[in-house]
DNA sequence: AACTCCAGCAACCGCGTTGTC
DNA sequence: GGACAACGCGGTTGCTGGAGT
């Protein structure tokens, strides 16, 4: 049995909206508000569609303060480097952006950012690992990474269990040939940089209660280029399966994370690479893997 | 000019969450 | 505390217009 429909679809107008829908709305709301019941406005405003789609259109298009199209270089930093700490939640990095809807940002990314991340982002030699460079010069626009580290090949028949969790595991099965090698890499690289590397691994104790999520944001400019603006970064605390807890700065999510995440995004759409709980602490997003 | 392809975007759908009784 | 209604969100669909052939 399936849910009831939140209104009668045979009574209702759907598709694209006319200017007179749009004035006609947009003129009741502004005079009455939404009185905080979509499902009764579209009556009263005199038009016949759905609560909800009158409220997707207010949202979307006739809000005032709404902007569309023309992002820009700090707009994409800035959707960039929310997506690669929580992931596809369109609302929060909406919230992030003045005058830009969750549904603008996700159309966005969809049809453009991810396409020119793909495209910034150099496909990787085999035996050679990725990392984001440590230099504070600035990088050339079509390198964005140092090759520090050289890494055995991957190997499918090497026991992965001491280097990637349950969630990546799975993750794996519906991965190509190519993906499993970034992962791969990507796992040993946490090896690599494990708990001797202070700069990566921040300890619980260096937390100060000023820090703001807000302030946290750390722009994908900041990790191309290695910057040492980190130092108030939001901590992102990424709890292992096997109950090694340890922290993670945003400086830990460079592009290597946002195709990850775009991988993951595109092998499986339906499930959430990561899953995010801002309940945890005011100051930390909660990662699961 | 006619047709196909595809990117961009508006709108829809359905599920999870929240509020109310 | 359970049931129901409404809201909010993210994924998906489908229309439109421009580019390419």
């Amino acid at each position: 049995m399936g849910r009831a429909p939140c209104c009668d679809k045979a009574n209702v107008k759907r598709g694209p909206w006319s200017p007179e829908e749009d004035a006609k709305l947009k003129d009741y709301i502004e005079k009455q508000g939404t009185g905080g019941n979509w499902i009764a406005l579209p009556h009263k405003a005199g038009l016949k569609r759905c609560g909800k789609s009158c409220r997707l259109r207010w949202l979307n298009y006739l809000r005032p303060n709404i902007r569309h199209g023309d992002f820009s270089e700090e707009e994409d930093n800035i959707i960039c480097s929310l997506f690669a700490s929580i992931g596809s939640r369109w609302s929060v990095i909406a919230a992030h952006l003045h005058g830009r809807t969750d549904n603008d940002i996700k159309n966005y990314w969809n049809t453009k950012l991810k396409k020119k991340l793909i495209a910034t982002m150099a496909p990787p030699q085999p035996h050679q690992h990725l990392a984001i460079a440590s230099s504070s010069s600035a990088p050339s626009s079509s390198s964005h990474y140092n090759m520090i580290n050289s890494l055995p090949p991957y190997n499918p028949s090497i026991s992965t269990n001491q280097l990637i969790t349950p969630h990546q595991e799975m993750m794996m099965t519906m991965m190509d040939q190519q993906q499993q090698q970034l992962l791969y890499q990507e796992a040993m690289d946490s090896l690599v940089n494990s708990p001797n590397s202070n700069k990566r691994i921040m300890s619980h104790q260096e937390d100060s209660q000023e820090q703001s999520t807000n302030k946290g944001i750390m722009l994908l400019s900041d990790v191309r280029s290695g910057s040492s603006t980190t130092s108030t970064v939001t901590r992102v605390k990424m709890e292992q399966h096997d109950h090694h807890h340890e922290e993670r700065s945003m400086e830990d999510y460079g592009m290597e994370d946002i195709n990850h995440l775009i991988s993951s995004s595109c092998t499986s759409s339906s499930s959430n690479s990561l899953w995010f709980d801002e309940n945890k602490t005011e100051d930390t997003f909660m990662l699961y893997y």
